[in-house]
RNA sequence: GGCCUCAUGGUCAAGCGGUUAAGACGUCGCCCUCUCACGGCGAAAACCGGGGUUCGAGUCCCCGUGGGGCUACCA
């Protein structure tokens, strides 16, 4: 049966050494969303076969982040299925027997060569390729070491001449020469298998139609093709994916502090927006929207939109779609999703929450602004005269200084201290003196928040303040100004 | 070093032999009952270089340059 015949299988395979970094998560998500496009099933596989590596969490946070980002898979170590264990770990047998069929079949041979031998191989640079020494040792030679308990690993057995390709579905044609292609180990001296081997035993177990995984397996891809045939098994399709990178020279990673799903998420980001936002570093859609929800993700994503050169993760973007996806919220969502933030600041619970939220709704793209935004309600220091100056308002200290005194009046007689009536008599106190309404609207504000950017006008902020200290505010400005 | 691979504005990214080379983010400007924003409108900004092929090349081929990857008993 041809690949493109089987029901769709994917996979998502990394190894639990750490976070989940974007790049990961960009890969488990294309896996996903062209399972659900072609009506298939995404499968989560652990790869923990290197035990020097493995790091504790590190399991339980891939579990997290792909429950919390909604990419939901139908078999994995945790939800079950039927191509199970998950977890290359428990899967040690399988790989051992494989190794041995392909040992049998001429793919792979026993290896007892030891560390020295093998580093005598190599040149100055230390790169230098293995002779493959063991492969001319007789079926008896074997045997005997194997008795008499010599330690050793399985090589893959590479042709010396020819060349391997296949049709990459993102990079098209690859061809590798198999000189060049050193006979790897396959199976450890500590009985586990490398990535190199147990990708190919358990994708051709788990039924995988298409591999996803990142470029960097682009040119390692014809060995295992090689172990397929020699398998008699049917090769898979690959797509093979451009890195994230970070700037143009580096990659996207945790262990370079980069950020990681969680640390985006910490920092205030909509996670609908990140995982948006990821779909589109490597991917656009045939119609070019970018704003898509999973779901709209999950009907439009298609191989062919898959860019082949990497892509620079761009946070000033991913902070403008966080924020067109706080602007659609309706009140409740965000109230919920911005409460968390909202009591992180000296402000929270002092005023009417609702007011607050309303405020910020616009003003915000990622939750963790809110603090900042706000807190100047609680905090209240010197003002830089130099904020007074504004050049299209034709507003400056001076003009604030006649113009507090006045507005101190003036909103001392406001009946009801609320945002329209504050606002209507400034408006009317500017006009009456024959200033321009920024003139006083400006100065009242920066009196006011001691802040140049603030989560409304000064109507909206002698509202939330109240009267006593508005006029209280107003006051103190004032004699700051007069003493400067 | 060898091999694989990539190359359109600052960033993402359309384009798939004939276009005034889209769009988005960011930047700047203007407008919005002359307050912070939201929003609207507009501007600046790109085909890495050199050879081919072709009536015609960002699009195809070759070389160069630059980037990324692989070259582990890591994945």
């Amino acid at each position: 049966m041809e690949t493109k015949d089987r029901p769709v299988r994917t996979r998502f395979a990394p190894s639990p050494t750490g976070y989940m970094h974007i790049g990961n998560l960009r890969t488990a998500l294309y896996g996903y969303l062209f399972a659900k496009k072609e009506g298939g099933k995404f499968v989560l596989r652990l790869e923990d076969t290197d035990a020097k590596r493995y790091v504790a969490d590190a399991v339980q946070i891939i579990y997290d982040t792909l429950r919390d980002a909604g990419i939901a898979y139908d078999e994995g170590p945790d939800v079950g299925g039927p191509c199970g264990p998950y977890v290359q770990s428990e899967r040690a047998a399988i790989y051992k027997q494989y190794a041995e069929e392909l040992v049998r079949r001429g793919g792979a041979y026993y290896c007892f060569c030891d560390k020295e031998r093998l580093e005598s191989l190599k040149d100055e640079n230390g790169v230098g390729r293995y002779d493959k020494h063991c492969l001319r040792l007789s079926e008896e030679e074997v045997r005997e070491k194997l008795a008499a308990g010599v330690p050793y690993v399985i090589r893959q057995n590479v042709p010396e001449t020819g060349s391997g390709s296949y049709e990459d579905l993102v990079y098209g044609t690859v061809t590798v020469d198999f000189k060049d292609i050193e006979d790897g180990v396959l199976l450890k001296s500590d009985g586990m298998p490398t990535y190199n081997f147990a990708n190919v035993v358990d994708d051709h177990l788990m039924g995988i139609t298409h591999v996803i995984r990142g470029s960097e397996y682009l040119s390692s891809t014809p060995k295992y093709n090689l172990m397929y045939d020699a398998f008699g098994w049917e090769r898979p399709q690959y797509v093979h994916l451009p890195p994230i990178m970070k700037n143009a020279h580096e990659k996207l990673s945790k262990r370079n502090g980069d950020a990681s799903y969680q640390d985006l998420v910490e920092k205030g980001y909509v996670r609908e927006a990140i995982v948006n936002y990821i779909a589109l570093l490597g991917w656009s859609p045939k119609d070019n929207r970018e704003k898509m929800t999973l779901r709209e993700l999950e009907e439009s994503f298609s191989l062919a939109g898959i860019n082949k050169s990497p892509a620079i993760f761009d946070e000033p973007k991913l902070r403008w779609l966080s924020g067109e996806y706080i602007k659609e919220m309706d009140d409740e969502e965000f109230a919920r999703r911005a409460r968390p933030f909202l009591q992180q600041s000296k402000a929270y619970g002092k005023y009417d929450e609702a007011k607050l939220l309303r405020l910020l709704k616009t003003r915000v793209e990622i939750f963790s602004e809110i603090p900042a935004k706000i807190d100047f309600l609680e905090e209240y220091g010197p003002i830089d005269p130099a904020l007074y100056f504004n050049k299209k308002m034709k507003s400056d200290a001076e003009v604030a200084e006649t113009v507090l005194p006045l507005a101190e009046e003036c909103l001392k007689k406001v009946e009801t201290f609320e945002n329209a009536a504050v606002y209507a008599a400034l408006v009317a106190l500017a006009q009456e003196r024959g200033m321009k309404n920024g003139q006083v609207l400006w100065c009242v504000r920066i009196a006011l928040t001691g802040r140049e950017n603030t989560p409304g006008g000064a109507s909206e902020m002698a509202e939330l303040l109240g009267r006593e200290r508005t006029l209280a505010r107003l006051q103190e400005a004032l004699s700051q100004l007069q003493k400067a």
